[in-house]
DNA sequence: AATACCGGTATCTTTCAGGATACCGCAAAA
DNA sequence: TTTTGCGGTATCCTGAAAGATACCGGTATT
């Protein structure tokens, strides 16, 4: 492979650990990897996540296209949040990533 | 799959990240993929980086047993970096990476 | 003898993710 | 009608990440 190449792979490599990386992201986007959901809903999930990170790293994966925010106008608020398309196609990705983090435990547990 | 499992991944999603992300540890790991470098080499090749970051992420990543540091006693300093065992389990997860970044360019870009 | 490369270390500084805490309007339930 | 839940926003603050810059002792090169 020539070197130019590899520099774009590299590239490529921040430019992903920039948009799932951080402490939350990544688990943002597992927990709507199972189903959608309303931002407590989220929030209960996520733990300690703060509802000002929450907001926060929602509108970012809103901007990168990989949720969506929809407002139910049923009466009361409610408002859901799921994958886009795009962000569906991260699931393979995420699932090697619990995968190795299993894995990972094991080894340094032992 | 139980609530608890959920919770499980999650954080395993967090713990893997943590130790793969940031601006530098997933471009590293990357790079050293490729082949085994010497400092300089692995500087050269990450661009922009400074001394003392790659120093640092190298002693992190050689913490985490992914990285080993082995110094060539032959005349002139000489150090090399390489992937371990358990570093090179995290090559298919790094493919991953690399090709769902290639994907999202062509979509951002269009 | 001077210069350049190797593998770093030492300081200083800026940036910013993310926690803590309090508060908001609205609607439904009690 | 008070309380509870929803979906957030507003401020303030700290700790860690990482850049900028300078420097170090060694060796090899010229």
């Amino acid at each position: 492979m020539k070197n130019k190449q590899k520099q774009v792979q590299l590239r490529d490599v921040q430019d992903v650990l920039d948009i799932i990386g951080g402490r939350w992201r990544g688990a943002i986007l597992a927990s709507l990897c199972d189903k959608a959901k309303r931002f407590n809903e989220l929030k209960r999930d996520l733990g300690s996540i703060t509802p000002r990170t929450l907001t926060k790293e929602l509108k970012y994966l809103e901007m990168n296209k990989l949720v969506s925010r929809e407002v139910e106008a049923s009466g009361a608020v409610s408002v859901i949040y799921s994958l886009t398309k795009h962000g569906r196609s991260l699931e393979p990705l995420i699932g090697q990533i619990v995968a190795w983090g299993q894995k990972h435990r094991k080894i340094v547990l032992s």
